[in-house]
DNA sequence: CCTTGACTTAAAGCTAACTTGAAGTTGTAC
DNA sequence: GTACAACTTCAAGTTAGCTTTAAGTCAAGG
């Protein structure tokens, strides 16, 4: 496979394959002149890609556990600790989820004045709740899978 | 109160005041010299504005809400919409983390060999999981707020 | 009055994950 | 054998949200 028909099968861009190349996360068995030549496996690479950055692995993180050849080598301490952060981020977003929710509906004159409201901003204030600003990237990450 | 007195007591760093100001979050009642005077109601707005990031609103979402004068003006049926997108984000972090802790303990040789992984990896692949790279922003948001 | 440390601005730098552009090479169809 | 679309590399640009740096101003204490 060439890199027009990697991109084309998984979604991903050219120029993000040589990236993820230059990086180490996949790689190319060889040359046919200067063009890559890929075999079917990295497609499941990517696959696992995707995955890992959808779990909030960066793909530095990645790059070991994905390492030279063979079968990747994810080490399963790693993948508990993710699923324990996404434990907090979820606590932290669903209690973030209905205080919005609620502002929605509150009927205090302004969202200052109700007490729900208030004790959200306070949480907030206090850094209680650390899962600010993914939408940039949750957004960026719709429009390359769209 | 000076720049000093509101990042001390906010915990936001006076660079990040003085840009929160030039993006128009945030705006000082006048100069004492060169020097930025604020009241105190800059320490609600700054409240306001961590609650509004840890709810997936960029700075420039919300500086239109957080406008000129007077309280605050912000719509309800924004905050209906952020707390559907949190619903989503969190529904698939949820089966990421139920993925990621199945990989952990699953016995299969390899975690290609496990059907559910292999399950989630496609859900990955098909863009079914949007809610990548949240991780950076969450370190970013730890560390400032440590 | 003078020093000094906290403030000021403007511009540049940082991070992650890519994308874009310029300039060059080449497999392939004709 | 030649045109050309598709590849190649390398460097620079993009985004968000800040931080850092350089050079300058100035209020307050001694």
């Amino acid at each position: 496979m060439d890199i027009a028909e990697v991109a084309k099968r998984s979604g991903v861009p050219a120029s993000t394959l040589r990236y993820y190349e230059e990086k180490g996360l996949i790689s190319s068995v060889g040359r046919r002149g200067l063009r890559r030549v890929f075999n079917a496996n990295v497609l499941q690479r990517l696959a696992l890609i995707a995955l890992g950055r959808a779990a909030g692995f960066t793909l530095d993180e990645m790059a070991p556990m994905l390492g030279q050849k063979g079968p990747p080598d994810i080490d399963r301490a790693l993948l508990l600790a993710k699923a324990d952060e996404l434990d907090n981020t979820i606590t932290q977003l669903q209690a973030m989820r209905d205080g919005l929710r609620h502002a929605a509906v509150c009927t205090a004159a302004s969202h200052m004045q109700c007490p729900k409201f208030r004790r959200l901003l306070g949480l907030a204030a206090d850094g209680v709740i650390h899962a600010a600003g993914k939408r940039q990237r949750l957004k960026r990450a719709k429009a390359t899978l769209a």
